[in-house]
RNA sequence: GGGGGCGUAGCUCAGCUGGUUAGAGCGCCGGCCUGUCACGCCGGAGGUCGCGGGUUCAAGUCCCGUCGUCCCCGCCA
C-alpha cells in the first residue's frame, strides 16, 4: 500500500514541487474522458487531484473505475494550478496534485445516500450508516469541535488542580430521580445493578476520602422518556470540590465556560453571567432556566388590579393567585387564529385562558375584556407594560405556578416568532438559592425541588417543620438559552442534617439506613464540607455547533425509543443467556394495561 | 400514556378540487468528452406511493385502522 505521507487539506503553494502520497476517499470524480479529476478527502479536508492520460496512461486506467467513495492512495507531484482554475472556495484551492500512481484500496457499492452533498437526509438512514453520515465534513466538524471542548476542559481543570477520577457504570440502584437502567446480576437471583444516573455519591465519597478536587467526563444514563436535547446516555462534566463555598464553584464553572467558548467559537457572551435566584427567575420570567437574550419579562398586575370588577381577575387575586402579563411586541397584528393559537399555547401549560389587550396605532385599545376594566386601569396596566401601538399584551390570571409555566411559554413563544434572540449570542446565567422542598399534589407529600444532598441555608434550618416551603438552599444552576446545561450544589456533609431532610421526604428510619446509610457513615468519619456541580457535555456542543439536536453532536446516539438502528440494539438474547440471569421474560397480553 | 407533523425511485422532493402510462434533481448503468471543481452532453434502468381495510366507475390523493419516525406534553434528584 502506498502510505500516506501528508494529508490533503494541509497542502498548499509551498508544498509545490514536492512528491507526496495521499490517502483517503474520492469525494467526487469528475471524468473528462481525457484528464479526470479526483477530489480527494481526508478528515482534513480536499484536495484537487488530476491523473492524465498522456502523463500517466497506467494511471489513468486504473483511475477510470473510481466512483465517489472509492478507497484510494495516490501518488503525485504537488503543482500550482494552471491561471485561472484555481478554486478559491477550498484552502488547497491553489495546488493540485499530478498523479503518477493509482492504487485502489478498496471499492464501494451503490452508497444508501451521498455523503459529498449536504442535503437533508432521513435521519433513521444516517444513524444506520452513522459511519457514512461521520464522513461528511460538518458531522466529523463537529466530532472534533467536541474533542477539541473535552481536551480544553481537561486542560483548564487540571491547571486548576483538580484530580480526574473514573467511578463504577455498575452501580446500586438508587430509588429517586428518574428511571434506572438495570443490570442483571448473575450469581444471586432478584439482585440487580444499576447504571448510574450521575457519579453523585461516589463524588461526594471521594471529598470524604481527602480527594478535595475531583472530575470526570462522566457517562450518564436515564431511562426517561427522549427530547430534543435528551439521550438515554449522555455526558457530563462532573466534579465536586472540598473546603469550599457556593462561590468556588461558580468561579470555577464559568471561568471554565468562558474560556471554553472563547477560545473555540465566535459566539458571544454576557460577563460576568448574570445571576438570578431561584425566586426572582420566577418572578421575572416564569422558569428557572430563562433566555435572557431578549426581555419581555413578566410583569405583575395585582396592584394596578386590586380593586377591578373583572371577575376572573379579582377571583384569581382573591384566592392567593396572581395576574401577570407579558407583552408582544407587534402582536396587534395578529389575526383572530392566531391569538387563539396562542391561547391554545397558554392552555396547554395549565391557564384557564388568556386575556388580551392591543393597542391601536391611534393609543387606543382594543380587546374583548376592555369593558370590563376602568379606563385609569387600562391606562395603569400599558404604563406598567410598557405597551406602544401595535402591541398585544397576554394575560393570565391563576395560582403563581401556572401564571409562571404560561408566561414563560409564551414569552419564549414571542421571542421565537418575532426572532427577538440573538443567534450569537450565548447568554449563560446562573439561577441560585432553590427551594429545598417542593409540595408533590399528587402523592400528597413533600419532594426534593432540585437534589436531596443540597444544603439548606443555615438560617432556614429550623424552618423544616413550620415552613418547609420557604427553605432555600446552596443549589445552582448555569442556563443557556433557556435551557439548563449545570446543576449542582452545596452538600450536606453531616449525617444528622442529611437525615432530618431525608424523613422529611417521607423515608423512615429504616429506609434511609438501608438506602443511604453509607452515606451518612461517611458524614460520620470525617467528612469535609464539600460542593460540586456537573454541566452537560452534549448540550454545550450544540450551543457552540448551533444545533437543536443532541443527537447531532454525539458520535453513536440513539433514536427516540433508545434504539440504536446501527447495530439493532436493544435485542433479544439467548435463551441460556437469560437462565444465567435467573430471568424469564413476561410478555404480558396487549390490553393488559 | 396523550397531542401534532411526516412516510411517493437508492437519496431529496413535486404530484391541485379523486381522472390517461406516477414525475423532477441527484445517484446508478451505457456512450461521448483533455481544465473541471455539484464538470458537461446523449441514452437507459429503477416505484407493492409504509402496511391493511373501506368509500367510489376510478384512490398516491378521501375515510378508518395500523406500523415507523420526528417534535411537544406527561416524565426527566
Amino acid at each position: 500500500m502506498l502510505k500516506r505521507t501528508v494529508y490533503c487539506g494541509n497542502l498548499r503553494a509551498s508544498d509545490i514541487g514536492k512528491t507526496v502520497t495521499l490517502n483517503g476517499w474520492a469525494h467526487s470524480v469528475r471524468d473528462h474522458g481525457g484528464l479526470i479529476f479526483v477530489d480527494l478527502r481526508d478528515r482534513t479536508g480536499l484536495v484537487q487531484t488530476v491523473i492524465d492520460p498522456d502523463a500517466a496512461p497506467s494511471a489513468h486506467s486504473v483511475a477510470q473505475h473510481i466512483k465517489n467513495e472509492t478507497v484510494l492512495a495516490l501518488t503525485g507531484r504537488v503543482r500550482q494550478r494552471p491561471e485561472g482554475t484555481e478554486n478559491p472556495r477550498i484552502p488547497t484551492g491553489e495546488v493540485e496534485l499530478e498523479v503518477s500512481d493509482v492504487e485502489i484500496l478498496n471499492t464501494t457499492k451503490v452508497l444508501p445516500f451521498q455523503v459529498d452533498q449536504d442535503t437533508a437526509v432521513n435521519e433513521e438512514l444516517r444513524l444506520k450508516y452513522r459511519y457514512l453520515d461521520l464522513r461528511r465534513p460538518a458531522m466529523f466538524h463537529k466530532l472534533k469541535l467536541r474533542h477539541e471542548v473535552v481536551k480544553r476542559i481537561r486542560a483548564y481543570m487540571y491547571e486548576q488542580g483538580f484530580i480526574e477520577v473514573e467511578t463504577p457504570i455498575m452501580t446500586r440502584s438508587t430509588p429517586e430521580g428518574a428511571r434506572d437502567y438495570l443490570v442483571p446480576y448473575r450469581l444471586q437471583p432478584g439482585l440487580f445493578y444499576a447504571l448510574p444516573q450521575a457519579p453523585q455519591q461516589f463524588k461526594q465519597l471521594l471529598m470524604v476520602a481527602g480527594v478535595e478536587k475531583y472530575f470526570q467526563i462522566a457517562k450518564c444514563f436515564r431511562d426517561e422518556a427522549q427530547r430534543a436535547d435528551r439521550q438515554p446516555e449522555f455526558t457530563q462534566l462532573d466534579l465536586e470540590m472540598s473546603f469550599v463555598e457556593q462561590e468556588d464553584i461558580l468561579g470555577i464553572v464559568e471561568g471554565m465556560t468562558i474560556d471554553v467558548v472563547e477560545a473555540l467559537s465566535d459566539k458571544k457572551l454576557i460577563k460576568p453571567f448574570p445571576r438570578f435566584t431561584y425566586d426572582e427567575a420566577m418572578r421575572r420570567f416564569g422558569t428557572d432556566k430563562p433566555d435572557v437574550r431578549f426581555g419581555l419579562e413578566l410583569v405583575d398586575c395585582a396592584q394596578i388590579l386590586l380593586g377591578t370588577e373583572f371577575g376572573v381577575f379579582k377571583n384569581a387575586l382573591e384566592s392567593g393567585g396572581q395576574v401577570k402579563a407579558v407583552r408582544y411586541p407587534g402582536g396587534g397584528a395578529l389575526s383572530r387564529k392566531e391569538i387563539d393559537d396562542l391561547t391554545a399555547i397558554a392552555k396547554e401549560a395549565g391557564a384557564k385562558g388568556m386575556a388580551y389587550l392591543i393597542v391601536e396605532e391611534n393609543g387606543s385599545v382594543r380587546s374583548p375584556i376592555a369593558k370590563f376594566l376602568s379606563e385609569a386601569e387600562i391606562a395603569s396596566l400599558l404604563a406598567a407594560t410598557d405597551a406602544s401601538a401595535g402591541d398585544l399584551i397576554a394575560f393570565i390570571a391563576d395560582t403563581p405556578l401556572t401564571v409562571a409555566k404560561a408566561l414563560d411559554r409564551l414569552r419564549r413563544e414571542i421571542g421565537e416568532r418575532q426572532q427577538l434572540a440573538d443567534p450569537n449570542l450565548l447568554a449563560f446565567c446562573w439561577i441560585v438559592d432553590f427551594p429545598v422542598f417542593e409540595w408533590d399534589e399528587e402523592n400528597n407529600r413533600w419532594t426534593f425541588a432540585h437534589n436531596p444532598f443540597a444544603m439548606p441555608h443555615p438560617e432556614h434550618v429550623d424552618l423544616i417543620e413550620s415552613d418547609p416551603a420557604a427553605m432555600r438552599s446552596f443549589c445552582y444552576d448555569l442556563a443557556c438559552n433557556g435551557s439548563e446545561w449545570a446543576s449542582g450544589s452545596i452538600r450536606i456533609h453531616k449525617p444528622d442534617l442529611q437525615r432530618a431532610i431525608l424523613r422529611k421526604l417521607g423515608y423512615s428510619d429504616e429506609q434511609i439506613d438501608e438506602q443511604f446509610g453509607h452515606m451518612l457513615e461517611a458524614f460520620s468519619l470525617g467528612a469535609p464540607p464539600h460542593g460540586g456541580i456537573a454541566p452537560g457535555i452534549d448540550r454545550l456542543i450544540t450551543y457552540l455547533t448551533g444545533d437543536d439536536n443532541i443527537r447531532e453532536v454525539i458520535a453513536f446516539p440513539k433514536m427516540g425509543g433508545g434504539l440504536d438502528p446501527m447495530t439493532g440494539a436493544p435485542s433479544t438474547v439467548d435463551a441460556r443467556q437469560l437462565e444465567e440471569l435467573h430471568l424469564e421474560v413476561i410478555y404480558l397480553p396487549e390490553d393488559s394495561d
